[in-house]
DNA sequence: ATTTACATTAAAACAATTCTAAACTGTTGA
DNA sequence: TCAACAGTTTAGAATTGTTTTAATGTAAAT
């Protein structure tokens, strides 16, 4: 299966039509090997660098929302400044640099996985997210 | 040492002066004897209703942002729809139940502590945090 | 080919937060 | 006492990230 028909199955199992603009979307978030991290602006930027013509920031932003809800992305809370993805959906945490505002995955090998003991009665857990705030040394807690 | 002198003491120590309003913000967030989680806009309802007069966003917003900076209270990533504070300062953590917006705390019977085995090299750690994210059992993923 | 449902777009709307500039307050020291 | 100053409050404007809207365009089914 060529890449253009992997992107094509997963914007149809979004609920999407594969047009021209979604499958450049697909080829940023999906070709590369190694997973990363993003803003959607970023994401518009690179975007627009590959395509050299404007994508409307709705399109992006409806498409991105898909595939979270159909699990190809996951979104990463770090604060309220703005929303970071990632496409790495496999279960993992994180680290945030504050000094550099950098997302750093955090590996088996970084964290002992999160044990918990007791749920909220009725209720499903959706995720569990470890979030480890570093900073170098002499800098103040943000 | 009563009330008051505490709230000034804190004021003072963020590098703040007492006055009518922020004493106000104190007296919301440091008298209940049970902490609690609150958005910027549900602590100026509170105030408002208390002063019954206005106060002015801006002034929550700074003092809020000082108190944080000294450590008086957390902030919580949970989205980035809006940013939560804790006045549980304590290391915690927390469920978020995404059919109410609720931030629950988690106590040390629900999750065991998170060991870390590995941080970045040259960076020291600031916080860690464990977001558990739940829904009823019926709910799609947000 | 035609029709229909879905997409794209720029622009407007919106919500949370930050900034601004003017008026105000409290303290200090002539 | 009062002038001067530093810090404060405020309403409103500005900014930022995100969502909605309404007109136009396009993919796919008939």
């Amino acid at each position: 299966m060529n890449n253009i028909s992997i992107y094509t199955k997963k914007l149809r199992e979004s609920g999407l039509r594969p047009t021209r603009q979604r499958l450049k979307i697909c080829e940023v978030l999906f070709s590369p090997e190694k997973t990363f991290h993003f803003t959607i602006n970023d994401l518009t930027k690179i975007i627009e660098d590959k395509l050299s013509e404007k994508i409307s920031l709705a399109t992006v932003y409806n498409t991105i929302h898909a595939f979270k809800k159909k699990g190809y992305l996951k979104e990463i809370s770090i604060n309220s400044d703005k929303s970071y993805f990632d496409t790495n959906v496999t279960e993992h945490h994180h680290f945030f640099d504050e000094d550099t505002n950098e997302l750093i995955d955090c590996s088996n090998d970084d964290i002992d996985s999160v044990n918990i003991k007791k749920n909220i009665t009725g209720k499903k857990i959706k995720s569990v997210e470890v979030l480890i705030k570093v900073a170098s040394d002499n800098q103040n807690q943000k």
